[in-house]
DNA sequence: AATGAATGAGTTTTCATTCAT
DNA sequence: GATGAATGAAAACTCATTCAT
């Protein structure tokens, strides 16, 4: 039996607090204290644990980033064919652990951060890279050198929705936003066979 | 000779300056003292003139809203048919005035304000309501009851584009941009055609 | 027919508006600003006319002061015997145009503002001592060598009757303030009779 | 032994230094770092216990009349007769620990204070209230229904010498200011017995 | 005479961060 | 490992006061 040990625990614990709080807040502006009361420790904590404040949002950040990985990962193995790969990438994106109001708030404020603050510019750039070069890859054999423009299009469209969502007053329709995307793709491919 | 009164020239000069330093610090964690240094006056005019500091930030977002609604507005009036009120919308979106770097970052900053503060939000869902009604207006002729869909697909893919520009490395390319958005039109309506 | 002149209209209004702002706010910290308004003049006018905001509560102090000066030397002018006197500065100090909340708020914020500021304080004591010297004189031919003793009694009920009333919930009765104090002297002088 | 704490410790020195500072200033216009400095901490520590400005306003009148209550409270209990009764309070009134210039003009400052502010006025009715209970009570078989107005004579000689001696020049006189108020109450005892 | 414009000097309050225990 | 105690630094906001017009 693993003694699960504390220290992770309380990272953990850290982390989902920080992005429930980040949630609750709609912004960055949270304060450390809220986050470690929420985790049910001292601010002191989080320091010792992670330092800065601004490493406990970067690590919130991977965290996010990190689960969304592996569940793309996860539906990526199963598709058989590129289409249901670039299905795959559609579904991870509204997929249920993604498209929580929670999560989408803290992607935005996340969005938001990495224009000042460079290690969150990076980090946000190795995932938006990872997702084109999937999509790209999906897309070639399908679209051929439409492939990285359709990518561009597929980002940005997931991307919108994302922050229409955030800021919507109807509750979350993950269905309806991917529908949207596939339809998006559906139309691109067809015009590429035609 | 209308004199040309100090008061709308410090609150143009403040406005302009609140954009800027929320494009130089990526967020609107700016301080109405570097706003205020900024426009050439002291932090205690700039309360004199627009009150608290969210104020400052609504008066902002309010101007750069009108500018886009002028914008479009002035192109929508050249427009000869539905299709041509498509595209102006788009080319407003992607305009000079609109697609800058500095815009285009307050612009985020906005949104993600919009989540926790009401009078950012309502704004902002004026605008959004507003530009969502031109578009179904003008796609009802060309794609019937689609038009709802599709508009909303144009909305979500332009804040995408918004999005990844106010992140990208690349220099900002309101032409590919306005283009990716005009061939999904066209393949929406293609479709709707054949 | 005496030309009133703007200035010495202004300076009363001004006065007049100082003790009506500190009676709102319970307190002298009043904006001159707010003082100005209540006016209908600008702040910068108020300062023309008066110095400082201390010079502008001075001389509301003093219009106070003055104001129950004239109102107790016309009702000493008009009493013929010492006990006579002693009860036409009851009625002065419990009279219609002292004992208005309004006035009554504004004494009790100048007494707290002679604890800091010297010439607040010199100026209540002049009152404070001719008051003084007003009741003992009265006080003498009826009480002898007692006087100046009950001279003190009385000035600090009717300061404490002040006070009281300043907090009071209860409607100002200024008719019940009175009966106590003269109740005071008649035991006192009874039993210097007896 | 119990380990001190740190916090009450820290309470009290705030609170003292409030009572300090608003003495040495002579009214409620005070500043958190000033308080804070006289006690030996950073301003920050003060909001850190007490929250915010009025709250420590509030806990430093709190301690004042918890202290008179609990002074009184001692002298009552010793008092075998009414009459002894009412000697008591006044002697608890004019007591050293009350009639300090320290506390009486802290005293002062917040009878001011409660013009404007609920919570102070609030503390200060109660207090009133009881005052007059107790002294009522006291009366009563002395003097039948004169007592409520005896009563509020009594206290309004109190609350008044408390004013004059928060102006004097003269050094406080307790002895003389509490002979005062006990003739008061003899002159009115003995018309009544008589 | 009168004012709007403008600001410097402060004051409260918040918060990330450190440190002794 | 964990925390309460403590603070420096900053930020929003206020206000008396000055000055050009």
């Amino acid at each position: 039996m693993p003694r699960t040990g504390r220290e992770p625990m309380r990272r953990r614990a850290l982390i989902g607090a920080t992005i429930a709080a980040i949630h609750e807040a709609g912004s960055l502006d949270v304060t450390v204290s809220q986050i470690a009361r929420r985790a049910g420790v001292s601010s002191a904590l989080a320091h010792h644990y992670f330092g800065a404040k601004d490493d406990l949002l970067l690590a919130a950040m991977r965290h996010l980033l990190a689960e969304f990985g592996r569940d793309a990962a996860g539906r990526l193995r199963a598709a058989p064919t590129p289409r249901a790969r670039l299905s795959a990438v559609i579904a991870a994106s509204f997929g249920a652990a993604q498209f929580r109001p929670e999560t989408v708030s803290a992607w935005l404020a996340f969005y938001v951060r990495a224009q000042s603050a460079a290690p969150a510019r990076r980090l946000l750039r190795v995932y938006a890279r990872r997702l084109h070069a999937t999509l790209v890859h999906a897309l070639r054999p399908l679209a051929g050198p439409r492939a990285p423009r359709i990518a561009e299009g597929v980002a940005a469209m997931i991307d919108g929705l994302y922050l229409r969502q955030a800021l919507g007053e109807a509750p979350p329709d993950a269905a309806a936003a991917a529908a949207l995307v596939e339809e998006y793709l559906d139309l691109h491919l067809a015009g590429a066979r035609a």
